[in-house]
DNA sequence: ATGCCACGTTAGACGTGA
């Protein structure tokens, strides 16, 4: 089966972009982020008539992440992260999808560094990873698939010169996700690729696309039981470059 | 050092992204 992360920074512009890719490559579970829609504009229609159900947890403007599964309802499980009552941010979403235990993650930019924003992103990041000590509890297989904002490694990047000052490479959002990963989990297109040198997002800006300036940031995690059953892992690169695509990629772990 | 480009909101720029 074949689970999908997808930033597509804005689900209204992008429902073409969305709606092909779900009928050229047949993605069993696809987890959205950047919805920039509230709940009630969501296309819930449209993506019903391609044949998937769908989990959203949306927000005016920006944020909003959902979960498609084909043929199936996923079920939800929870919505948002514990730890911060105050936090208003549609950044998170849980469901049940035919046995396995998905989660869509819109992980925050945290830009610029220092300040608020950085700070914040820290603190989410703290509060995800405790839930993801108790997903790993649970013994189950589980998939967090999302945009975590982060470049884990040197050879995750274009340029290291050029993202130094990013909140997106700094040690403290890279030690977040190491300790993430040391609970347990497998990063799919790190295993597939292990020498790195793989993106999922260019810029739109300084034709990045053209020079492949690009970096990963969206990946998806496994649990060591849903490890157990990795197939394959890759980047449905070619969808970066059709008319009015996303800035981000298609990003897949396939799972025997 | 800053803007580049894109999206959403909402009718002129501005917030946000990364």
């Amino acid at each position: 089966m074949k689970i999908v992360s997808y930033n597509v920074n804005g689900i209204k512009a992008r429902l073409p972009r969305l709606l092909e890719y779900l009928a050229e490559e047949s993605p069993d579970i696809v987890c959205l982020q950047e919805l920039k829609s509230s709940d009630e504009t969501f296309p819930e229609q449209d993506i019903r008539d391609a044949g998937y159900g769908a989990l959203w947890h949306g927000q005016k403007a920006f944020n909003g992440v959902a979960i498609l599964s084909r043929g199936s309802d996923p079920v939800e499980r929870q919505r948002g992260l514990g730890g911060d009552p105050d936090d208003t941010h549609s950044r998170y979403l849980e469901a049940d999808v035919d046995g396995l235990i998905v989660a869509s993650i819109y992980l925050p930019n945290g830009n610029p560094v220092p300040g608020p924003k950085f700070d914040y992103k820290l603190n989410w990041f703290e509060r995800l990873n405790e839930r993801a000590a108790t997903l790993l509890a649970e013994e189950r297989e589980v998939v967090l698939a999302g945009d975590y904002n982060v470049i884990p490694n040197d050879d995750d990047v274009f340029s290291v010169k050029a993202m130094a000052s990013d909140a997106l490479m700094q040690p403290e959002s890279r030690q977040a996700y190491r300790r993430l990963l040391a609970q347990g989990w497998t990063d799919s297109l790190r295993t597939r690729f292990p020498a790195g040198g793989i993106w999922t997002f260019w810029d739109y800006q300084a034709g990045a696309w053209q020079r492949d300036a690009g970096f990963r940031i969206d990946h998806l995690l496994l649990s060591p039981m849903a490890a157990d059953r990795f197939g394959d892992a890759g980047v449905d690169k070619a969808y970066r470059g059709r008319e009015k695509a996303s800035d981000h990629a298609p990003t897949w772990v396939r799972l025997r």
